[in-house]
DNA sequence: GCGAGGTTAACTGTTGACAATCAGCAGTGT
DNA sequence: ACACTGCTGATTGTCAACAGTTAACCTCGC
């Protein structure tokens, strides 16, 4: 069982934070005054920075010194950004993974596949991307590499931040649900197939990419409303 | 020109300490106490506890939380994660820099190899590694993705941690300078050929990779002096 | 002599106050 | 009317002090 550890006052303020910013109750581009969150969760400025600190390093805000912190902003530009670093890595994890991971740490993989499966099939899509997310999560686990894990769940949560924040701009992107890349993953990487799991990650990206950029294009043109 | 910006209290605190860790005169598993860097410094604990937030990011420093921060002593395992990583950054880094990157920024890159070819050429093994390390990033400077160029030198400041302690320890690893690798790098990127750059990369790290291993296997049945 | 429990010193987490800086606005001159 | 200068309120950067926790030491009982 986990040793009870306090959480310093910090984490909560930032787990608070980051639930607020993800949920959209903060809107990208408003300005976290810290004397404010401070009187909100009652505690003094001290933590509020140390949460701010860490949300700007994950990236869902951005410091400008003598200025303040903002939410992040992001554009398409950043997304490709997000999602090159997440497809190299997440090639490198499931190669990792291939040679390393027990069949057991491959099941937990395929539990993760069913929950995507059975969310896409439901009508909430957040929920569908949280299940989406821990599927990779559970992938780049599969690795071994505790600093690789770390690196995909900063990168995760930007991308996050950024379908939220699509989903509020134009409501509904009409798409066929990704479960078909997903369960190709995961069959490769249980086939010990090396090849066909790297591959599998970059048609992965290359469809998720493809389908952004198309509901991006459309949305784009008619910025009105 | 560069707009003069005041660099905050942390900022500095951050470089001095980054240099001495880097330099050795701080060694690893080092403990770190506040109140002794602020009088030091003649600052006060607040930017102390910012350098140090930021010394842990990059990873030179471990926060055990209640427990003081401490100069990371990476071991072999360590350098093998960071150098996964490593490797699949810097090989979506050479696939976009023959995509996007023009034949002046290119010539940026020969420069910097030119740097590294003649550091090698000399005797002092800390300058020829920094000229490695700027190499490189001139490679991830070259993706044009300012995510993939920062997380490059997040690893950076670890493997530059890790070399230098390995030069502290068992002072003189035989080898042969690693120079052939870099230039293949920059020819095939020069060249426009997405495989050969890639595999390039690869030959580059599978060198590093095995030359260190080799080292260690040597240094580590004698540990004792 | 050796281990358990209590005690103390040192250090980190947190707080509230002070000083420096920035953005906005009014006022002045052209 | 417009641009520029000097204020003003608000906000961040920094500081010094308090409170709680950790780790080491020291004593006591076996």
């Amino acid at each position: 069982m986990a040793v009870l550890e306090h959480k310093q006052l910090w984490e909560t303020v930032a787990d608070q934070l980051r639930e607020e910013i993800l949920d959209g109750r903060l809107a990208a581009g408003t300005r976290l005054v810290e004397t404010e969150l401070a009187a909100r969760y009652g505690v003094s400025r001290g933590p509020v920075r140390d949460a701010l600190s860490e949300l700007s390093r994950v990236g869902l805000t951005v410091d400008l010194p003598r200025r303040g912190t903002f939410v992040s902003s992001l554009t398409e530009h950043d997304l490709e950004e997000v999602y090159v670093i997440r497809r190299a890595i997440e090639e490198a994890a499931v190669r990792l993974a291939i040679e390393r991971a027990g069949d057991d740490e491959i099941g937990a993989l395929f539990a993760a596949l069913q929950a995507v499966e059975a969310a896409y099939a439901g009508d909430d899509l957040a929920v569908a991307w949280e299940a989406d997310m821990e599927f990779h999560r559970a992938c780049s686990r599969l690795s071994g590499n505790r600093r690789l894990m770390e690196l995909f769940d900063l990168l995760a949560s930007q991308t996050v931040l950024l379908m939220r924040t699509s989903l509020q701009s134009h409501a509904s992107l009409a798409w066929t649900p990704p479960v078909e890349v997903h369960r190709r993953i995961a069959e490769a990487i249980a086939a010990r197939s090396v090849e066909g799991a790297v591959e599998a990650v970059g048609a992965h990206y290359q469809y998720t990419q493809d389908r952004l950029a198309a509901t991006e294009a459309a949305a784009s043109p008619a910025p009105g409303d």
